[in-house]
DNA sequence: TGTTAGCACTCCTTACCTTTGAGTGCTAAG
DNA sequence: CTTAGCACTCAAAGGTAAGGAGTGCTAACA
């Protein structure tokens, strides 16, 4: 069933209004809008068929209007107006994420924080894997008398070290076969293939330098381990307060914990498989706790089946059109930094000076 | 000046009293507490006293005593009875500590979390180091047709690496030439001292891949004055929205985007010199945001001229036995931890792309 | 038939007033 | 020096009244 123009106009205005006011929306305030030709009698005709439609909903009965989620949920999908990123906006979150992003391991909790900045709502950021990271080559530096570096290069690009300190004295050639044992033996192998079967057959095969392996494969798995799980940053939790929704402690505290717990890092799991920006208006959260929240989320590319995710959670009232926008814009900007490695840190700035 | 036995007596009850009940203590309550032998007239002139010596502060005149910042003063430096940790309590610090401590550089956010769960607070974690670390050594690895990755070990013993990609071909003898320079002129130093002509100089005599310095320049200089500055954590500040105090919206959100913000960073610098636990008192904090709120915090050694600190934010009426306790304990328990260090479990390691 | 002006009605919000009671300071007696 | 007694203070709680934004409905109008 599609509803007439005039019913999109008026529940956009009502939500857009809403959306900047936070305030009940009256069929008089509509009416006043630049392009409205109607009367509020009309309107208000209108409005109260949305009402039984379930589009909008009245507080009590001498108030104005307020989206419901059905509302909300049609306005996302339907009547919201693309909103372009002016060329500010959009080099702005380019050169912050140039500027933030010197230091990978750091990443998600910068691109928390950049986000969080860029739509004034709390903000996480988590990376999730579809399959498992695989070792791609091993490298051992001899550093000074008595300990090593173990390189790890995954088959992400990524590169993991760790520093043994040596009981004993090794030399360097103990070393180049270890390394060459563990490129034959330890590549491309996933974090479950490391058996104690395994480790044996190359602990022997290692000779000297053989007391090294135990610590290394511990290292290994438990890295790998790690690349398959998800990590995420929060930032900004304190914006939430400052919204008119979340002057009630309680209310807002419950979202912050269930941020804070892992209530949320079901979020790349909500995004598999989905593409582009989604958007969870409140009662669609499964989570009771974020019942009249919504979270608006999207993927981001990092390369060789990884992916991120980066979200917001706010109010129901909150600009979707706003941050859909920018989230899309960080997460493309994102992609690019990621697949581009060549080019150091720049993802293509659309126009920048 | 000394004070009267029974002053210190009335004091500390008036505190107590208060920091269990968040309610201004009235003379019959102090009167009724389990060992005081006086009247309620008595403690009335008692506290009235105390008010005019600055201890305690009247909301208005026909509420009871609340302690004032002076007053928690003289409780935290001398009335304070210790807080005994008891078996239970220490054993799932320290059990905690050891389950999760497997990934180094997810360790702040780990030891913030356990802390802020101990003490019921928001809480922060955070590492510095008095002077600035330098380069002990570069590796340079190739990797592949078109990358080479960088290893650079501290003064720290930390290491660090970065995965570049060549745009052009440069061979193992061009990446040994680098190796050599590198080390011969940019070891030892500190990040204010990679000057722009040390960039020039070494870029010259590097020879093919002179190309690289710039971005192995960036890079290390980036490190250099990460390790220097402060790296932190912040967890679980939406348990301030539990306390009575932060019932105030506004209130809230200036402790916690203060605490976002960089207006605790200088935490580290506090404690420079001290030892043991400090507590700040309301006032006592120099951040204007933070004067009704206290900071406890403490230090822990990670070995290395290396420390990290730990500590909570929360009302002034606060629980500052439980919360010292806790928080001594758990310093200790972390500075066994890093200077043990046959238990490799905890690798100095850091991960990078 | 769709639109609009008018109007009575609803009910939240705000302000103001009163009551209540915990807690005080002071005085006088023990 | 301590304590009982008492008048006083003042925030908190509750209740009432005025104000006003917004509605639904009806009737007139294009």
């Amino acid at each position: 069933m599609e509803l007439s123009e005039r019913k999109k106009k008026v529940l956009r205005c009502v939500v857009e209004l809403y959306i900047s006011t936070a305030e009940p929306v009256g069929s008089k305030a509509v009416a006043q809008m630049p392009d409205m030709k109607y009367s509020s009698a009309t309107i208000r005709n209108e409005m109260a068929e949305q009402t039984t439609m379930g589009y909008l909903e009245q507080p009590h009965t001498s108030a104005g209007r307020v989206p419901s989620a059905a509302g909300y949920r049609l306005y996302v999908d339907e009547l919201m107006a693309e909103y372009r990123l002016s060329n500010d906006e959009a080099s702005s979150i380019n050169t912050a994420i140039e500027e933030k992003m010197q230091r990978v391991d750091k990443m998600l909790e910068k691109v928390a924080r950049l986000v969080s900045q860029a739509t004034q709502l709390p903000a996480i950021s988590a990376t999730s894997r579809q399959g498992g990271a695989t070792v791609k080559r091993y490298d051992l530096i001899l550093a000074g008398e008595n300990s090593v570096i173990l390189v790890v290069m995954l088959s992400t690009e990524q590169v993991v070290n760790k520093l043994i300190k040596l009981p004993l004295n090794i030399t360097d050639t103990d070393l180049k076969l270890l390394s060459a044992v563990l490129n034959a033996a330890m590549t491309g192998l996933h974090a479950e293939e490391f058996t104690a079967e395994l480790l044996q057959k190359v602990m022997t095969s290692a000779g000297n330098a053989g007391v090294l392996v135990p610590v290394i494969l511990d290292f290994v798995t438990e890295t790998l381990r790690h690349q398959a799980g998800t990590d995420m940053a929060i930032a900004g939790q304190s914006r939430l307060l400052g919204l008119p929704e979340y002057r009630d402690v309680d209310k807002a505290q419950k979202v912050l914990s269930s941020m804070d717990e892992e209530a949320l890092s079901n979020l790349p799991a909500v995004m598999q498989g989905e593409n582009g920006t989604k958007v969870l208006v409140g009662p669609e959260n499964v989570a009771q706790e974020l019942r009249d929240t919504s979270v608006v989320m999207t993927k981001f590319d990092i390369g060789d089946g990884m992916h991120g995710v980066i979200g917001v959670v706010g109010p129901t009232r909150m600009d979707y059109a706003k941050v859909t926008a920018r989230l899309s814009y960080f997460a493309e900007s994102l992609s690019k930094l990621f697949n581009k490695p060549e080019n150091s840190q720049l993802p293509e700035s659309t126009e920048n000076q």
